[in-house]
DNA sequence: CCTCTCGTACGATAAGCATCGTACTACGGA
DNA sequence: TCCGTAGTACGATGCTTATCGTACGAGAGG
C-alpha cells in the first residue's frame, strides 16, 4: 500500500544494514555472477533475468540470482511474467564505499588481460 | 643458488599473473581469512601462522593459509620452524588497483558497525 | 479458454570446502 | 642427543553449493 504494485510477488531482499560483506565477496567470487553483476553495471538498466545467455539451465540461473539477491547485490521486481534486475548501487557505494567499482575495474582489467571479451 | 636461502623447503606460489580475481575473491569470502588480511595489512610486517589466534585447529589454520598462499593474496616463507606471512601488495594494487585497500575499508567499517573489534 | 514464455519448487547428485584428530616432519635450543 | 614448538599430511565427516531434470505457477496475447 506504501509503494507502488500490490500485485506483485513478495521477494526477500536484505535492508541496506543487513548485507554482509563477507556474502558480497561470496557472491561476487562465482564467474557467471560475476559476470552478471558486470553486465548490470555496464548497462546500468533493468535487466530481466532471461536477458542473459549464461551457459546454464533455468533452475540454475534462478539459483544464482537469489545468491545475488540474498546478498543485497541486485533488487529485483517481476514485471509481467518477467523478474527484472537492478544493481544495488546505492546500497553497496554507502557500505562500501568504492568496492564495487574497484571489483568492476578488476574483472575489466582482467578479461581484458585474458582476451575472453 | 640465484637469490637468498638455499635450505628453505619449497613454497607454491601463484606469478603475479596467474592470480585470478575469483580466487582473490573467494579467499577474501571467509571471515577468518579475512580477519588474517586485515591483520596482515595493519601491521605490515611478516607475520608467522602461530602468530594468529584463531579460534580453529593448527591443521585447518594450515588450510586456511594455503587457500591464502594459492589464491595469491599473501607471500609465505620458511624461517626456522616457524612459516612467515607477508601480504602480496605490490602484486595485487598491480593487477587490482584499490580493490585491496577498498576491501580492508570495507572490513574495517563492517567491523565497527557491527561492534566485533 | 488455450497456449506460450518466464520463472519457481523440489528432489537428486556430485563436487567443494571447513573442520577435526592423529600421526608425522623439520628445525632450534638445552 | 633429546625435547619442544611450528607446521604438514592424510583421512574422515558433515555442510554448503552448483548443477540438472521435471513438474508446476503466473502473466500476456490470441
Amino acid at each position: 500500500m506504501t509503494t507502488a504494485a500490490p500485485n506483485a510477488r513478495a521477494l526477500v531482499h536484505p535492508a541496506r544494514e543487513e548485507i554482509r560483506l563477507e556474502g558480497v565477496l561470496h557472491a561476487l567470487a562465482d564467474p557467471l555472477r560475476l559476470l552478471v553483476v558486470r553486465e548490470l553495471a555496464s548497462e546500468d538498466a533493468e535487466l530481466t533475468c532471461s536477458h542473459f545467455e549464461l551457459p546454464i539451465t533455468k533452475s540454475t540461473t534462478t539459483h544464482h540470482f537469489r545468491v545475488l539477491r540474498e546478498a543485497g547485490l541486485v533488487q529485483q521486481v517481476y514485471r509481467g511474467t518477467a523478474k527484472v534486475n537492478v544493481l544495488r548501487r546505492a546500497d553497496l557505494d554507502a557500505l562500501f564505499p568504492g568496492l564495487l567499482d574497484s571489483v568492476l575495474a578488476a574483472a575489466a582489467g582482467q578479461a581484458d588481460r585474458l582476451g575472453d571479451a
